[in-house]
DNA sequence: AGCACGCCGACT
DNA sequence: GTCGGCGTGCTC
């Protein structure tokens, strides 16, 4: 680019003097901001730099296009510097600006997101290492001798840390024989985070079925390009030994590789199981990484030198050096979902990066999204079936339970069915699991005598008993307070009833059946975080518990080899909490809950407490055949989409409170009349990820295609002046409309 | 996002 | 009379 002065000063200087560049900054604005490039500093598109933002620095990246700005170049600010990392490729840039535009997001975030770790913008500095020079010091001790014993033994450079205590003497020995010239110092790059995993460590250990899937996957790596495939199999169906080899393929092919993982699956077990394989572990990415790991990790995925990374959605936004392949494991899981910030479905926007990237996609789950679902019916993606369970597993044996004809006793939660299986299983010497998506012990709490239900007066929702800590707590916002013993509103004391079970409640209710049985609710309220978490989860799998009764932490992950009876204990939770996606949430948390059972062989059973046993979910629970079932959920999310709006989307509009919403709602109509789709929900019955938060309002946007979602959104927003604040928007796609 | 500036209620 | 609440505007 051209300026002033290199004509000013003509002949004298033939190469531009400066230039001006565009550089996205982390802000909450359109577009790049434009910066002047001082003498001696070369900049690329994708260059990461550090620029002057007001009164402070930021870190950004040089973007593409010609600079825009209306401003007087003279005036522009100097980039700061420019770091010594590669930039963000073509690639990147692209998946950056399409993110950016899909999620209506300023760019500068989406971008922030692939620069996250900071302090690794900078190469690691070298190691000091020593070398073996050879001769021998003028006086030889002990210690010296084991030095340098050690130091022939084995030829490769030892750190001076590294080498005093592999032989057991301190630094000063070492640091002697390096004043004699024993060893000299030089300095080595810094070891690798992980090691190299090697496509051909072992062999698949798949047969039958998982055989042909196999192949297909891996037909479809070798061949290069885009391609999406879903991988559909029960729990249990080998799933992971089928992508592991589309991942050995792409290893041979000298690409890298992502698996991402809902976060809580990130455990050891997966790692572990990735190592028999590979012989490595993959680079973990999560947000609970220690800096230190991060920077490592974030280098090595830049450089190339990691080759795997399993990680949470974040690690989408990874500068990869040659990416050639993203496995999505659990494809359907919520936790996809990113609800600050940027919003954005790493699943969708992973098959997005694919497309950009022209490499093949893998989504895998036991229970696929409606969406997902779609595609594979539609031709979009490849799918791939896994019937049945690998080995010697057999799937649990499941029955309904009617509560209408096996009611449970006056002030129990627990069918005499369940309480019978329970008995069985526990005379056995067997486990068994109750599972209730409610934590705490009572969701509502009222005076028997003037009627008063227990509010939060931050945002309105109920108030959730929690015995355990002698706390109501708020599940929206997180408002606490002690248990009062009388009524806030008549003053009566010892007339407070609870309405409606929680695990805590449960726990007491089988304790009363079960008075000898080792019994454990798990729950996020468990205190000790995750290592407590992780030594209950061991203690169970060792058979050290009875009867487990916990919320969706239980659903994941984890194996229980003498789990052998599942109860659920309302299935029909969450089947009418608002969200269109209730029922395929319900069948899609009911199906991992049931399958934690006969794992391993025993037989196992699966008792499934509702008051709707014709219910599709129940019936495709059941019996095991999910066609009708999303046959139905895929005709229902049509109906709820289109009419009667033709291709306008639908809105719901949530807030701290209903009255709040309504408000709200009606700004939105003033500006939206076309809009006939506005529902109005309170934080009751929201879905829970659109309330929590402080916010004023919140929106959860239907919509068929994105190009319709952008302009009503826009329209919506710049229509009246009574919808300004904090909008906070929530896309909810066919992603269909990216592909 | 952060940070400064600016205008109305309860307080040493 | 002030301290401080958060509404509004700006950053190349």
């Amino acid at each position: 680019m051209d300026t002033d002065s290199s004509d000013l000063f003509g002949p004298l200087l033939d190469k531009p003097v400066a230039a001006v560049v565009p550089v996205l900054v982390p802000l909450p604005v359109p577009g790049p901001y434009s910066y002047a490039v001082p003498e001696g500093l070369t900049v690329v598109p994708g260059s990461v730099v550090q620029v002057p933002v007001g009164p402070r620095q930021m870190i950004g990246v040089v973007w593409d296009g010609a600079d825009d700005s209306t401003l007087d170049p003279k005036k522009l600010r100097p980039i700061t510097l420019a770091f010594d990392c590669p930039p963000l490729s073509k690639e990147m840039r692209d998946f950056v600006d399409w993110v950016s535009a899909y999620t209506l997001s300023p760019p500068g975030f989406v971008a922030r997101m692939a620069i996250r770790a900071p302090a690794a913008l900078d190469p690691e500095p070298m190691v000091e290492g020593l070398r073996f020079v050879g001769g021998e010091p003028a006086r030889l001790t002990p210690a010296r001798t084991r030095v340098l014993d050690l130091a022939k033994e084995q030829e490769a450079p030892w750190t001076r840390s590294g080498l005093a205590h592999a032989a057991g003497v301190s630094l000063s020995v070492v640091d002697g024989l390096i004043k004699q010239g024993v060893f000299d110092t030089i300095f080595l790059p810094p070891p690798p985070v992980v090691a190299r995993p090697d496509p051909d460590y072992t062999a698949p250990r798949i047969e039958g079925p998982q055989k042909g899937a196999a192949e297909e996957i891996v037909a479809s790596v070798s061949a290069g390009g885009f391609a999406a495939s879903l991988i559909d199999g029960v729990t249990g169906s080998g799933k992971t030994e089928v992508y592991f080899e589309a991942i050995a393929q792409a290893l041979r092919q000298d690409k890298q590789v992502l698996i991402l993982l809902p976060e809580i699956a990130l455990t050891s077990s997966f790692l572990d199981r990735f190592e028999q394989r590979f012989g490595a572990k993959p680079a973990e990415w999560h947000s609970d990484l220690s800096p230190r790991i991060r920077e490592k990790v974030w280098r090595g995925v830049v450089t190339g030198e990691v080759r795997v990374v399993a990680g949470a959605r974040s690690a989408l936004f990874l500068p990869f050096e040659d990416l050639g392949l993203i496995v999505i494991d659990e494809e359907h899981d919520p936790a996809y979902k990113q609800e600050d910030r940027v919003f954005y479905n790493a699943r969708d926007m992973a098959v997005v990066r694919a497309r950009i990237g022209d490499f093949p996609i893998v989504l895998v789950s036991a229970t696929p999204s409606v969406e997902s679902q779609v595609n594979g019916l539609s031709g979009r993606y490849t799918t791939v079936h896994l019937p049945t369970r690998f080995g010697d597993a057999a799937l649990p044996d499941l029955h309904l339970v009617d509560m209408r004809r096996h009611p449970p006793e006056r002030g129990g939660f627990l069918s005499p069915i369940l309480l019978r299986g329970m008995k069985k299983a526990l005379e056995r010497g067997e486990q068994s699991l109750l599972f209730l998506n409610r934590r705490g012990y009572a969701p509502l709490t009222l005076c028997r005598v003037c009627g008063h239900r227990f509010q939060c007066p931050q945002c309105s929702s109920w108030l959730v008993e929690h015995r355990f800590r002698n706390q109501i707590q708020c599940h929206q916002c997180g408002y606490h307070e002690h248990t009062p013993e009388a009524c806030p509103e008549c003053g009566t004391f010892d007339h407070l009833v609870a309405c409606g079970p929680g695990v805590e409640r449960i726990a007491e209710e089988v304790e009363k059946h079960f008075p000898e049985a080792r019994t454990i609710v798990m729950s996020s309220d468990l205190l000790g975080g995750v290592k407590r978490l992780r030594m209950e989860l061991d203690a169970i799998a060792k058979g050290d518990v009875d009867i487990v009764i916990g919320t969706q932490l239980v659903a994941k992950g984890h194996n229980f080899p003498l789990m052998t009876l599942v109860g659920i204990v309302d299935a029909d939770l969450g089947l009418s909490n608002g969200d269109p996606r209730a029922a395929e949430r319900t069948f899609q948390l009911l199906s991992q809950v049931t399958g934690r059972a006969g794992r391993t062989g025993l037989k196992s059973h699966g008792l499934i407490q509702t008051f709707q046993p014709q219910h599709p979910v129940m019936q495709a629970i059941v019996s095991g055949d999910a066609g009708a079932f999303y046959e139905r959920e895929i005709a229902e999310r049509e109906k709820a989409i289109l009419p009667p709006f033709g291709r306008l989307a639908s809105l719901i509009v949530s807030a701290d409170t209903r009255a709040d919403a309504e408000t709200h709602a009606r700004g939105l109509r003033a500006a939206a009349p076309r809009v006939t789709g506005i529902s109005v929900l309170g934080p009751a019955e929201a879905p829970l990820a659109l309330v929590r938060g402080r916010h004023r309002f919140r929106l959860l946007v239907h919509g068929r295609r994105n190009s319709d979602m952008q302009a009503f959104l826009k329209a919506m927003m710049s229509a009246g002046p009574k919808v300004r604040g904090t909008v906070q928007i929530q896309l909810d796609i066919d992603p269909q409309s990216f592909l």
